[in-house]
DNA sequence: ATTCTATAGATTATTTATAATCCGTTCAGG
DNA sequence: CCTGAACGGATTATAAATAATCTATAGAAT
């Protein structure tokens, strides 16, 4: 049975375990608080303590997961607090990159249209999880336009807090409205209006992140 | 011999092998680009492979280190260009922290006083090292009293460019000039100006990206 | 009844051993 | 002289076994 998987191996165990991991938190299969318990993770995907160690320790270091020594690992558990946070610094890194990025974007917006076309339809549909990756895909392009590897290496640690807003945010807002101010993003940046288009990402972003959710849907401390 | 090493121990294996890396890495006796052996560092210190790769892992997710499968790990490499780029995010960060942390300040910065008065000193005594240190200690003052966690993680994620620039620009510029823009910051946040504080704070850290290097001392590509 | 202690089970931390991979060198063949 | 396959040392990756620590429970002492 290892060998079909070891004849389709690619990366390492300990990446294929980071990657498993990382799927099903993102994914909301293994909700915040919930316990990781090394040799568990072992046995189910037939391997041993260090690679699953070795996962951990990556997902601690992307700030999924905390680790107490010798008490284990959990999915982090998100507070409404770190969600407001980290939206306030995303909306203020996004801010830079629409005005880095115009050089790049100044007529030629065409992928950006591409995403925010899937966004709207995905929105239509009420199909949260493909909102949700078009939207990430939307705001990467913007941040990727920067041209400023540490500015992207910066807003990618902030993604859990985002996805987790997506995820808490199902249902309660109105998904095509939000969405259409990826439009006027894409007009100030299609005309080269760096100020404009940074400004309109900070509001589009600090909007959403005051958006929907009711304490109760907060993550509850253990 | 590992008798005593055992009775004064406190924190686990790992995280002294981490310190001590951490330690070595930040005042430049490891220099970018230095291979990092694991069963080397493994018999300087007394322990095994383990605990060496778990310290890696979390230099790793720090990104004071780089890791290639099967291939070992190093002390990254940061290019003039890393360093520019990160200078350009704190900047942002910072006057972000500026503003938000006026409520904190306005009034009472005793304590941003005495950092900037240790600062002067070490300039004027050109000891750099105690100048770093001091200089860190006060723009991490600040942003911590922003009271927003994931702003302080964020910012602390440029610390490995900002100790190199600073290290790097040694000798290169007036460390008793670039510190006098503290005071006017420090006089911007105790009359509650959060505005002018921020705006001075960007202006401050990006001048000091743009000073005292020259492309001969960049780190080199190995 | 309450608090303290001891014990057992579960889990993490570390060590030791083994397998897999990389990389420079050597040497055969052209 | 050049090319490429094969060997060997060095290092990382994984596995397996052991030690250290935590946590809950049960029982004894007060």
């Amino acid at each position: 049975m290892a060998d079909k998987d070891h004849a389709l191996q690619r990366d390492s165990m300990a990446e294929r375990v980071k990657q498993d991991l990382l799927r099903r938190i993102m994914s909301g299969e293994l909700r915040p608080g919930t316990r990781l318990v090394e040799l568990q993770i072992a046995r189910e995907l037939n391997t041993s303590q260090g690679p699953v160690r070795e996962a951990l320790c990556e997902l601690e270091g992307l700030e999924l997961v905390v680790t107490e020594p010798y008490k284990g690992s959990r999915v982090r558990e998100v507070t409404q607090q770190d969600i407001r946070e980290a939206y306030l610094i995303r909306a203020t890194l996004e801010k830079l990159a629409g005005e880095l990025a115009t050089p790049r974007f100044q007529g030629s917006v065409a992928d950006l249209k591409k995403a925010a076309t899937a966004i709207l339809s995905a929105a239509r549909k009420k199909d949260i999880a493909t909102y949700t990756r078009h939207d990430i895909t939307f705001h990467r392009l913007i941040v990727e336009g920067a041209s400023n590897r540490i500015l992207l290496r910066t807003w990618n640690s902030l993604a859990f807090e985002v996805r987790l807003q997506l995820w808490l945010s199902r249902g309660k807002i109105d998904l095509v409205a939000v969405q259409e101010a990826h439009w006027k993003i894409i007009d100030a940046l299609d005309k080269g209006n760096g100020k404009l288009a940074g400004k309109l990402l900070h509001e589009h972003i600090y909007e959403f992140s005051r958006s929907g959710v009711s304490q109760s849907d907060a993550p509850q401390q253990k």
